[in-house]
DNA sequence: GGTTATAGATTACACCTGTAATCTATAACA
DNA sequence: TGTTATAGATTACAGGTGTAATCTATAACC
């Protein structure tokens, strides 16, 4: 079993990152929209267990469940993946893309140029 | 069989995008560096031809294959992908990772700060 | 205490992917 | 013209993933 996150994975990940512990079933319920079985869900928590990215604490026969890996580690090592895969490690071309492709508001412009003069 | 391009065939795709028609040898030549077995990649030409995201046209016993899906086209689609499985569709919170975890040149910053002025 | 509901564990199964080896037809060479 | 090299097609096979159903043990209820 790798201990990569798979895309489904992720978004039982999202849930956990936002508060935890939860129980299995405290998952699935916040899982309603994804409109997935709820064994899909367990077959989900029990494989990212495997893979080391949640672990639990037994409570009685419930297990509660926790993220591992940190949702910032998370997203970083994501971004740099996409951005060596589809832009070849160029960063700029990347930014470009998304500036030019993406409606900004003006704050949003604001922020970022605040951001680029911090560099 | 899907018609998502996978890491590996994206690989080659990166061939065809640069140069094309090609044949299977000119596309394993060009990929030297990536180790793989010609067999390899002949696997990779026809599941792409299968999904349809290349073709060929014959030339005698060989092929030759050529790009069907547009590189910028691809780009759009991963890059969207990817901002709305990691950002949650959020550009400014893509752009601030990117812009503050990696390091940009001064020509970079300048360039960017000019895009940003153009929106 | 016996029965039932339920939690997690195990099993299932098809499709995708990486990684080739083998098959089959034919072009090219001797 | 017979043999061989080679092109693409087909087959292989393990591990990952989506999507559950079934098994097994136990907590909870009657």
């Amino acid at each position: 079993m790798s201990n990569r996150v798979s895309e489904s994975e992720q978004i039982v990940m999202e849930v956990l990152w936002q508060e935890s512990p939860l129980t299995s079933q405290q998952v699935v319920a916040r899982l309603e929209a994804q409109d997935w079985n709820e064994k899909t869900v367990k077959t989900f928590l029990n494989r990212m267990v495997k893979k080391g990215v949640i672990g639990f604490e037994k409570e009685g026969r419930k297990y509660l469940y926790h993220p591992i890996i940190k949702r910032e580690e998370y997203i970083q090592s994501e971004s740099n993946g996409f951005l060596n895969k589809v832009f070849n490690g160029n960063v700029k071309d990347l930014l470009a893309t998304f500036v030019q492709n993406k409606q900004l508001s003006k704050q949003e412009i604001a922020y970022l140029k605040e951001l680029l003069e911090k560099e």
